[in-house]
DNA sequence: GAACCGTGGAT
DNA sequence: TATCCAAGGTT
């Protein structure tokens, strides 16, 4: 096989990199305070959640819980507290155990190195190259739903990527790195940036794309979606409406909350039940005698 | 690989 | 009003 490589194209990285330099958000994760435990909460909060709800609920916990060590000397049911209404509940929990790995297996250092990052608690691909490359500017191809929206059009001329990460799309984003490892920890924040703010996904404004003229979609006639459909999720009756209806009384409450009082949230019975029990499976609540229920002490 | 896991703003 | 979508990860 002699198929050319893609090379890491500078006609790309020059104009990317020059856009974010002017039109980046000033977000307090970007800032050099947030330091690598910063930069690993607002990965974990930023997971399905946008940036203008993250931002107060940040903001809170980096006050309260200035290093992982802090965290992970409060009860986990702490964190699903002051996790809010950031949704994915879950995501609390795993942060606490992270927070917990750090403070007994690195020293209470976020770790830098890939392979320990991903070893974490709630850090899959996307969240430990995210970490690796803004935290500790390494060079890492940072796969998250924007960029691979902006190589989808820039470079494939697709409106949208699969729906799931193929190695097709990580290898062009290795390949598309550039080869400095600053510059690469630049073109991941800017490529991730363009696709937020310039590439998104319903209404692209290609007016303000610093690569239009190079944008593979729109040499192609901008064409629709043709591939499955993308997948689109009902929540309205389902169990994760019910669970979260549950975890909400709980978070607000300063004492144990007995049965009848979560019963009050559903009028379905054996889904309630259902919905009750999973989140006592996932350690999101903590049963207790005489039919008592609080968030998790242990 | 598919299903599951919250929440709320925008269109 | 209904659908889409938002810096994914785990099972």
């Amino acid at each position: 096989m002699t198929a050319a490589p893609t090379p890491a194209d500078a006609s790309l990285h020059t104009p990317v990199i020059a856009w974010f330099e002017t039109h980046a958000r000033d977000l307090p994760w970007r800032r050099p305070e947030a330091g690598p435990w910063g930069v690993m909460v607002s990965e974990f909060m930023l997971q399905q959640t946008p940036v203008s709800r993250v931002l107060p609920v940040y903001e809170q916990w980096l006050a309260r819980w200035p290093r992982p060590a802090d965290l992970a000397a409060e009860p986990p049911g702490e964190a699903v507290r002051a996790w809010g209404r950031l949704g994915y509940p879950r995501r609390a929990l795993r942060l606490h155990a992270a927070a917990s790995a750090i403070t007994e297996l690195h020293g209470g250092e976020v770790p830098s190195d890939h392979a320990e990052l991903l070893a974490l608690p709630g850090v899959g691909e996307y969240t430990a190259a995210a970490v690796a490359s803004f935290a500790y500017g390494q060079r890492h191809a940072v796969l998250d739903t924007n960029v691979r929206r902006v190589f989808a059009r820039a470079v494939s001329g697709a409106q949208y990527p699969p729906n799931a990460t193929t190695a097709a799309e990580r290898k062009l984003a290795r390949e598309l790195l550039p080869h400095s490892e600053p510059v690469a920890a630049r073109w991941a924040a800017a490529t991730m940036e363009l696709g937020a703010l310039v590439c998104t996904a319903r209404t692209p404004d290609c007016a303000r794309c610093p690569i239009a003229a190079r944008c593979a979609w729109r040499a192609a006639g901008s064409p629709a979606h043709d591939g499955p459909p993308r997948r689109g999720q009902t929540y309205a009756g389902t169990d994760r409406q019910v669970r979260g209806k549950l975890l909400a009384v709980l978070r607000e409450a300063l004492e144990p909350v007995p049965q009848r009082t979560l019963d009050a949230v559903w009028d379905e019975p054996v889904q309630r039940a259902r919905a009750l029990d999973g989140l006592v499976a996932d350690g999101l609540v903590e049963p207790l005698p005489d039919g008592l229920y609080r968030l998790p002490l242990t």
